[in-house]
DNA sequence: CCTAATAGTTAGGCTGCCTAACTGTCAAGA
DNA sequence: TCTTGACAGTTAGGCAGCCTAACTATTAGG
């Protein structure tokens, strides 16, 4: 098999994927669509459901920019659901602290989702749902080194 | 194998697909940071690809309502990508065409990303690559089950 | 100490999505 | 024929979420 004929099958795997990748995105934005939280607020309170974070921490593990990582902050902390506090190491830093709140409401936005979507898998069959446990570690490096 | 165990193990499933598909919004997000062209309107273009598609049926293909369809249209066709011209059997409708422009940018908007992707997928183990192109049709299926 | 780097906020702007209200056209029945 | 409801699309107004640039406050090195 030559260079060219693997790069091309490559591609159409590419194409593919790609294809699968765009309806997740409509997929992941209807499942917020019922919830309360948005996707970026969910993902944020998972970062901090693991420990107190700094903003710009918050900012780098959802993949956006400090200044948008505030204002997510800013709107969390209104609606109860985290509170800034000062970093007793360092008096520029802030630590954003989800609240007991905060944590509950975590806990149902992420068991309301996690069970849509395992009423959707329950509807595959048992060999594809193994095509997709399969598959997870290596979507994962995939994205991984896509996002380097 | 109880039901509550069933339960618990597709829905355990489904909190660590979720967490790909996480991952793959952002990954979306960072294939057109670097392009012109943004997703929604590539999605779109991808449409008209095909055939001249009427303005609501752009919105029923990329998941949005009929006003930001319109929004879309009339961005591409500011950018000289898109045509909209009277459809002659309903004089409501409007056809939106690609124009040759927008044929062009929209081959090389794709073969960028599909690029880039292929790119990844190259250096993933022929495993890890086989995985992925297994649990593709299943993931589609998933995904469509869950939009509905 | 001064100065450069760092953490975060504020200000302003853009895209893309939404709903509500509107215009124009079609089609079906009194 | 004419009216009336359904339908296609646009316009208007609003909101979320992201961005860059400019600012304040603090830290740490020379």
């Amino acid at each position: 098999m030559s260079d060219i004929e693997l790069d091309e099958e490559l591609i159409d795997l590419a194409a593919r994927y790609r294809d699968v990748l765009r309806h997740a995105v409509y997929l992941i934005r209807s499942l917020d669509a019922n919830g309360e939280l948005s996707t970026g607020q969910v993902a944020t309170m998972n970062i901090l459901a693991l420990a107190p974070a700094r903003v710009g921490d918050v900012a780098r593990h959802a993949g956006i920019r400090v200044p948008s990582a505030t204002e997510q902050v800013i709107k969390l902390e209104a609606a109860g659901l985290v509170e800034r506090r000062a970093d007793p190491d360092d008096a520029r830093a802030v630590l954003v602290h989800l609240t007991d709140a905060g944590r509950t409401a975590l806990a149902t936005a992420n068991r309301e989702r996690n069970e849509r979507i395992a009423g959707a898998l329950a509807v595959l069959s048992e060999d594809e749902r193994s095509a997709i446990t399969a598959a997870i570690p290596a979507i994962a490096k995939l994205t991984n080194s896509l996002g380097a």
